[in-house]
DNA sequence: AACTTAAGTATTAAAATGGAAACTGTTACT
DNA sequence: AGTAACAGTTTCCATTTTAATACTTAAGTT
């Protein structure tokens, strides 16, 4: 069962107050859910940035292999868009062939220590969520 | 500047061991970030999760027009799909005209707990990814 | 009689995204 | 000469997503 107190509720609350009471929820603002989470928290990205969680350091081939499904083309576009924000570093050495290294900054260890609070939610309720979505197609 | 202790690289290691350690790398198992998180942690359901922790109870249109951008189509779309899943409810009231009522489960406020650790963070880092993002294209 | 409201559904067209497979470039091996 | 490896890029096509607008239902208001 869920356990969610009313105590619970209202420091969640509190800290919407804080997210949201500044903002004029009539005009649009810049809105980083909007900006950032959108690419940070897209399916792709967030598998990509758990693997380089896992291994330090992973290289093109690797990624794809562990990042199962995804295109070469997702795949470099997803990478070069992490590290434009400032997730992930790619290291290309200059050899034959060419070897090319990907792994987290700083900034993206920070933004994956949240994104594990997340994930591990999520794979915690899942099955939860399995039930629910079954009940509700036969309801 | 990012402050990120070995330490807590440690625990965040460890943690992804626990998630990942048990799944066979190579062979496609059941996989709930792609199931469950990739409709819970889209943009726009979001967007949704937060105004209907910020206000207990929302209609239609008033959602429509907290979440500015989104079509009724989408609207109704994501609605639908995060009520099967086990987040929010949907009451209607057969008045004239027609009352329909959204607000979180029990199940959608412990998302939203942990949701709100990530959109705090990007929230808080938000100009951070925007001055990577200029960096990267001027360099 | 026409207008208004609420919560969508339907429609159409335009735009973005996604996947599959071919291609690039260099070097080493057979 | 042909093939393989790596790390992508490019191209083509199909699907999905999105925006914008019109429509529905049914009672109450002007």
């Amino acid at each position: 069962m869920e356990t969610v107190t009313d105590n619970q509720k209202l420091k969640v609350a509190k800290k919407l107050k804080k997210m949201f009471g500044h903002i004029d929820l009539k005009t649009e603002t810049y809105c980083p859910i909007r900006d950032v989470m959108a690419l940070a928290s897209d399916k792709w990205s967030i598998l990509i940035m758990l693997y380089l969680g896992y291994f330090p350091v992973l290289r093109f081939n690797k990624l794809k292999k562990y990042v199962y499904g995804i295109s070469n083309k997702v795949l470099s576009e997803r990478l070069k868009m992490l590290e434009s924000d400032g997730y992930l570093t790619r290291t290309m050495y200059p050899e034959v062939p060419i070897r090319v290294e990907y792994q987290l900054t700083n900034f993206g260890h920070s933004y994956l220590r949240k994104l594990l609070e997340l994930t591990e939610w999520a794979t915690s309720h899942g099955d939860t969520v399995i039930k629910n979505r079954k009940k509700f197609k036969t309801a």
